[in-house]
DNA sequence: CGGCATCCCTGGGGATACTG
DNA sequence: CAGTATCCCCAGGGATGCCG
């Protein structure tokens, strides 16, 4: 199972890479990668201390042991979680954020405070919208 | 094109809705939409100001116009963006950020600066990776 | 110019079964 | 328990064509 992506990592365009061109292929790879939804899911998961395999397969409802794997083998290779394996048998497998995915942690969080406080208000908007929507039958 | 999702929301699950079970679908379908792939480009773009559809087109490598119409309406629906027409010939359309778009304006910023700070750090850990990968061939 | 509808195809991802 | 491999399906999304 080779998780790796083919890379094409063009000219960087430094502090300006804002919204245009091919130019910052690269940080969309990231974000694809961090914003992905299990990501969030799982490095949420995660940011309260290390959890088992089953554990997070538990903690997180609707995840596919398939994808559950191949989250973790991503965010592992982004230096955002660390494998730890005790070869007992059956065998033990933790997963805990390191420095990095601490620190991504901490913005995770702050979508996920948004998110929450803002969900009446978005709600509401949506009310709206479908509403006016419905009359122009 | 109707743009609604079935909502199908049931327990809120207050504060504690950090990971598990499905009591926080509805956080779940906001973080879905908000971290988006096309969203977070387009929410980025409209940081500094209104822009025209064509504008927004061209601005975002890489996006169909079906997709750029499509996120745009999530994005409305969502109260996050205002679209304007300006009944011309040719019509002339413009989006920007509600005051709720800008406040996920910022946490898009933030990632993008945290993907962008941390890009070096990030590639060398997938080469790290990689060059394991390698090793166990 | 903006944008909706249709067709069509790819790959993301679920379900299942097998191994160390 | 923690994977890996295989099959398979469907929705996300590109390409194209037509309207106000």
């Amino acid at each position: 199972m080779d998780v790796r992506v083919s890379e094409t990592a063009p000219s960087p365009s430094p502090s300006t890479c804002a919204q245009n061109s091919d130019a910052c292929a690269v940080i969309r790879s990231i974000l694809a990668r961090t914003t992905d939804k299990w990501s969030i899911l799982i490095v949420k998961s995660l940011g309260r201390g290390p959890h088992r395999f089953s554990e997070l397969r538990r903690a997180i409802d609707g995840i596919s042991q398939r994808m559950l794997t191949l989250t973790l083998r991503n965010l592992e290779r982004d230096g955002l979680v660390l494998r730890t394996v005790t070869p007992t048998t059956p065998p033990r497998v933790d997963y805990e954020l390191t420095t990095l995915g601490e620190s991504l942690w901490t913005l995770t969080e702050a979508f996920g405070q948004w998110a929450l406080s803002n969900r009446p208000e978005i709600e509401a908007a949506r009310s709206r919208f479908d509403a006016r929507l419905d009359a122009n039958t």
